[in-house]
DNA sequence: CTTCTTTTTCAACAATTGTTGAAATTGGCC
DNA sequence: GGCCAATTTCAACAATTGTTGAAAAAGAAG
């Protein structure tokens, strides 16, 4: 037989993770029963819980298959900025090295991508799991870039620091979770599903606001005693 | 009897509405039992269907209840922001008036109130529902402070305009999740539930972003023609 | 009290949930 | 072929889901 096969368990296993993400992404943990994983997927019912266990591992496993990969391509962006300016990187290049590989690049064009950072916008808006889950894969990582970006803003105070990450975090997760609002609101103008658009956009509107916490530039409301 | 003693109809009627909101917050629509519900209210498995008919109907009334009066304390904020300034407000002023009503005053403090924007963060982040509903209930509301905006930048380009929004407003639905992340991402130097602190940095931070957008201000990255 | 409506309780419904153990099938190796 | 392990299917499980209809209780009005 000459019909190209790839092992079938890998085949199955891709199979379930492809279909348990996008699932997730579309309509939370909850919203999702393991037969519409499994009808998607095109397997049995008991299949993934042969593969990954309980229904919460299965979660977590997609989770963390693209977590990896994702943060090392971030903290190769980050470092070749770093290289780049020789220690001394603007604020933007920081911003653009955090959010270049998730906005720009093959990631946009796959489906299999997109549905995993719908995800993690569903998962770092959740009450419920966004504080552990979120520090979990992502926190080692995050903690280079408010490093970099101490370094680019000297003088800057850490409450100041954290709080415009924090800004920046909740515009690339409304972002990713690709509601169509924008769409609407702007009369077909913007479309949320142009992350390139979106991409340089968050660039100048982020890049400014941490700037606006500079410290020479903050002349006002300094100091509780 | 001097027993103090309100409508048993509307006593009910709120309980039912107050849990729904403190656990569809919590938990996600999907993620709430209407048994649960009925527990956290004291009230029987079948009242909710009584009151509000199926489960979907339920989420509808939660949200529509506390959208109007939201929706008229920023209307008056707006409002007082064009008269006070003669119609020249600055854009920080604006962004005041549209977070104020939420991250100030009473609202902080009433659990209510709180579940109610962790419930508004979770629809405008939902794949789902957060490009409908949120349209229903706020877009023509955020249409007045657009207006505003376009009135404090002149010359600024809409699809600017629009993504400046769509950062402002991705900042505020992840304060309203209350996910606890900055907490653990500061060491204990930020607090997710200081919604004041949030306040005072998101003004500044977003403020900062819709100037970088100011025609004048911005010689590169022009026109596609 | 009686009568009528509104509200509340109770029990049950059909459907669906995650999970599992045993049987059936497949694949690799002798 | 036969043998063993890994994989897949199947049927069923107990528990839980939203919803409902009838009965019971409470209130209002005469």
């Amino acid at each position: 037989m000459s019909v190209i096969r790839t092992e079938p368990r890998l085949d199955r296993r891709t199979a379930i993770l492809d279909a348990a993400e996008e699932q997730f992404a579309k309509h939370g943990y909850d919203g999702v029963t393991l037969r519409a994983i499994a009808k998607h997927a095109g397997v049995d019912v008991a299949l993934p819980n042969y593969y990954f266990g309980p229904k919460r591992d299965l979660f977590d496993a997609v989770l963390l298959r693209r977590a990896e990969i994702l943060n090392q391509a971030r903290l190769e962006q980050l470092d070749a900025c770093l290289v780049e300016s020789e220690r001394s990187p603007t604020v933007e290049a920081i911003i653009r090295a955090y959010l270049r590989p998730m906005l720009t690049g093959d990631h946009v064009r796959e489906e299999g991508w997109k549905n995993y950072y719908a995800l993690i916008a569903y998962v770092n808006n959740s009450p419920e799991w966004g504080g552990k889950l979120m520090t979990q894969f992502f926190d080692p990582l995050i903690e280079r870039f408010i490093d970099a970006l101490r370094l680019a803003l000297p003088g800057i105070e850490d409450r100041d620091l954290y709080w415009a990450y924090h800004c920046l975090s909740g515009a690339l997760t409304l972002t990713f979770a690709q509601t169509g609002r924008i769409d609407s609101l702007s009369g077909g103008l913007c479309h949320s599903s142009d992350l390139e658009d979106a991409y340089e956009h968050m660039v100048r509107f982020t890049a400014a606001g941490f700037e606006s916490f500079r410290a020479e530039a903050s002349p006002k409301k300094k100091g509780r005693p």
